[in-house]
DNA sequence: GATGCTTACGATACCCGTAAAGATA
DNA sequence: TATCTTTACGGGTATCGTAAGCATC
């Protein structure tokens, strides 16, 4: 057994079982990956995976464990190396964060001017991604750190903590009829055509969830990615705004009325999320303390058991 | 980076630094260990060892950390081979239990014996041991299980479960004084000499500070390292016997007489450990069932979350 | 027929072990 | 001086890549 078997298993899986593009990625032939695949089955004793004559196909019961075990200790051969350049210099390196709109562009910005501040050598890399791609992101090890809604916590492999809760809002023309309706309820707005978050992001869940319970069936008209499409579209009148309540803004929003919409939503809480078993640079958990003071290098290490001390 | 290399930290590490002994264990030259070593190492880009001129001493602090890391992946290597053979068969194998004389001699048998008709293909090994060697036994894989009161639960990269929960009573000759008093007191028993186990053994502990709490000092005369031993002066009147309930048996101890000291002394607790990150047979998980029904192997895994699903 | 996996084979690089030299206690 | 580690060097082996042969779709 070797790390380059190790790696054509990950890859191999990754590729949905292409050989041909395994080797490519390990920058090798495919002859050796075949070799290679034969060698470790053979070794352990066990097919790994399903195959239709030539062809691969999946993974077999075995396999699933066996692949489980291999990303593990891949994560580790990662982890040496990560551990060196820790204690190497410590204070310089790169960081980099995941995250959706809403949270790069209305809750992140104090949090990483002060981590800036305090690590001024560590180059960030923020990614702007979709909430569904980022337990992927997470799990190829493209991000250190992921922030969003709802999508993060159930993954297996990764570890979530709570980053902040927030509720959403309505947002809706200086003058609209809705800022007379006192108490607002659920029910004057679902009167409105509605302009707010697409399936599955930014807590998109909590605005039907609460329609629902209601028995009420709203007429969603638009649907964004983004809090700034739909305050633009709200400010055209199209319809009636549901944002987080973070994303708006007294000063540049001025033509929108911002109502709290705390009763009718339940609040949403996002979270903050590392891949499980990785082991991160200290300004990693840093920035996490920064994000959630309550989050620290300790709570984070007692959660991940396996790297525990 | 190769597991040749990792296999010579490890076992550099176990060694106390003596890289001709590691060579030895590892069936391969000093040359070629020392070599593998300062490979790592530049490949890293870090010291592992401490050294004195040509003599390693130590790990460094990222050693440690490395060294830590190169454990576990290890582990993971070696739980390749396992889960192929719990897939193989399934139902034949070894299962090493590494447990104490009380243990083995008086509550593990009726539990053994139910394993075996449940899997009498498994080839069971119980290897008796003092409970101070038990977690390194456990942490070298010399066994899968091991099973005693007071030593287990605080190290680390050990998984303890709680396995049944037992009082100490008193031992005493027929017609003994003691068997006068009603009810029984620590001040009474402190009359006369006494004979318990070791330090460190089977519950001592509670029994030390049952005494001190109630401030007494008692003369104890003898200590020994199993109940027989305790039970064969007993009956010689050499002093009054403190040993786990569970040791005394009427049909066989007709000389003695057992007086109840559940309220005297806490109650101890036995736990059964496996070794953090360690994959088990799906037996060894049913004998662990067999010991404590709830400690399934979802229990397990889910406490061990580094082979979680 | 196009894509993808396996087998065969020659070149290379890596790993191992012996032996000698150097360091430590 | 005895024990232990490092360096040097030669032999063996495993890995790799090219190319050809076959299956699958």
């Amino acid at each position: 057994m070797n790390f380059q078997q190790l790696r054509i298993i990950r890859e191999t899986v990754r590729h949905r079982f292409n050989l041909t593009e395994a080797a490519n990625v390990l920058f090798t032939s495919q002859s050796g990956v075949s070799k290679h695949i034969r060698d470790l089955e053979e070794e352990l004793g066990v097919e790994i995976f399903v195959r239709h004559g030539k062809r691969l196909l999946g993974l077999t019961e075995p396999g699933k464990e066996v692949f489980k075990i291999v990303e593990r200790m891949l994560v580790d051969a990662d982890n040496l190396s990560r551990v060196v350049a820790d204690f190497a210099e410590g204070e310089d390196g790169v960081l980099r964060v995941a995250t959706t709109h809403t949270q790069a562009r209305y809750t992140l910005p104090p949090v990483i001017a002060r981590f800036k501040t305090a690590f001024p050598k560590v180059r960030l890399n923020l990614q702007q991604a979709s909430p569904k791609d980022l337990p992927g992101i997470l799990l190829e090890g493209d991000a250190d750190i992921a922030i969003a809604t709802d999508t993060l916590e159930d993954h297996t492999g990764i570890l979530a903590f709570p980053y902040h809760t927030w509720d959403h809002a309505i947002v809706v023309p200086r003058g609209h009829a809705l800022t007379k309706e006192k108490p607002l309820t659920l029910a004057a707005i679902a009167e409105w055509p509605l302009i707010t978050y697409d399936d599955g992001l930014t807590g998109r869940r909590r605005i039907d969830e609460a329609f629902e319970a209601a028995g009420l069936t709203p007429d969603i008209s638009i649907t964004a990615l983004d809090a700034d499409v739909i305050k633009a579209y709200a400010e055209l009148e199209m319809g009636v705004g549901i944002i987080a309540s973070v994303a708006y803004d007294r000063e540049y929003d001025r033509k929108l009325v911002k109502l709290s919409a705390d009763d009718l939503f339940r609040p949403s809480t996002s979270s903050i999320a590392i891949r499980r078993g990785r082991l991160l640079r200290r300004y990693a958990y840093r920035f996490i303390e920064h994000c959630n003071p309550s989050v620290t290098e300790d709570v984070i290490r007692a959660s991940d058991n396996s790297v525990a001390e």
